[in-house]
DNA sequence: ACCTCTGTATATGCTGAGTATATACAGTAT
DNA sequence: ATACTGTATATACTCAGCATATACAGAGGT
């Protein structure tokens, strides 16, 4: 397990431990199920408080990228089509906050958007 | 000028005045060159500090919606609403595109994402 | 049983960004 | 002169975010 901290990132220290593991979950580089050092022993190895790494665990977990079986330790969690979609669906719903945010500062109702994605919606098809 | 502050909103005070007047410059309420409110009189219209009304209209000069003449006044920029419009516009469209695609991708049929709009005015509300 | 490993829960200290303010200042107009 | 404009600087308060120590509880091997 090689996690970098830079301290002068000016990242949070959980936040670059919650990036790195996250990345090499979802490349592929941690195999599903496969144990990942507990929050414990990492917290020693990166010379912080475990606090901190069970911040970044804890993270990961809600996002379904780990599950955890307590006083035996975390697991890389099977990646499942549920888990790409919710982040989809996150996305999708920035997507639309960002464009009603837009439209509420132009003066366009909430009525004129439901209209313009009608009417993209008739332009794909 | 009609500026409503909601102190339940959560929203800061000189977001709230900055939003709303950015909103009325935008939308036409307010012509080109017109003087604006001066920031101590709308302050005390307010019953908040100058101070305050003043960081709104920083915000609002720092994006060009207006200019100030010191010891005279603030005016509403000359600017090409509806140009300003029409980038709002290009902006909204995109996103709402963006999420579209995104839909589709995810399985979610436009009836689905129509709703999600509807969810997210509500919340708005 | 015991010790040591695992994760959990609660409370505390620190820091920095954000918000709102008063007070003193300087230019314009009548 | 005075009654408006906007400007500049310094201050107080709050709150979210970050990192932490300490005390607790279950699992497992010696």
């Amino acid at each position: 397990m090689d996690i970098l901290i830079d301290n002068k990132s000016g990242a949070p220290i959980y936040d670059q431990i919650y990036t790195q593991i996250k990345q090499q979950i979802i490349s592929g580089a941690l195999a599903e199920n496969q144990m990942l050092p507990s929050i414990r022993g990492l917290a020693k190895d990166l010379r912080i408080s475990f606090i901190t790494t069970k911040r970044a665990y804890e993270e990961l977990e809600k996002e379904g990228f780990l599950y955890t079986i307590p006083a035996k330790g975390c697991y890389v969690a099977p990646r499942n089509v549920e888990l790409l979609r919710e982040e989809h669906l996150k996305k999708i719903e920035w997507h639309l906050d960002e464009a009603l945010r837009l439209a509420a500062e132009s003066g366009l109702s909430g009525e004129d958007v439901l209209e313009m994605v009608r009417f993209a919606l008739e332009e794909q098809a």
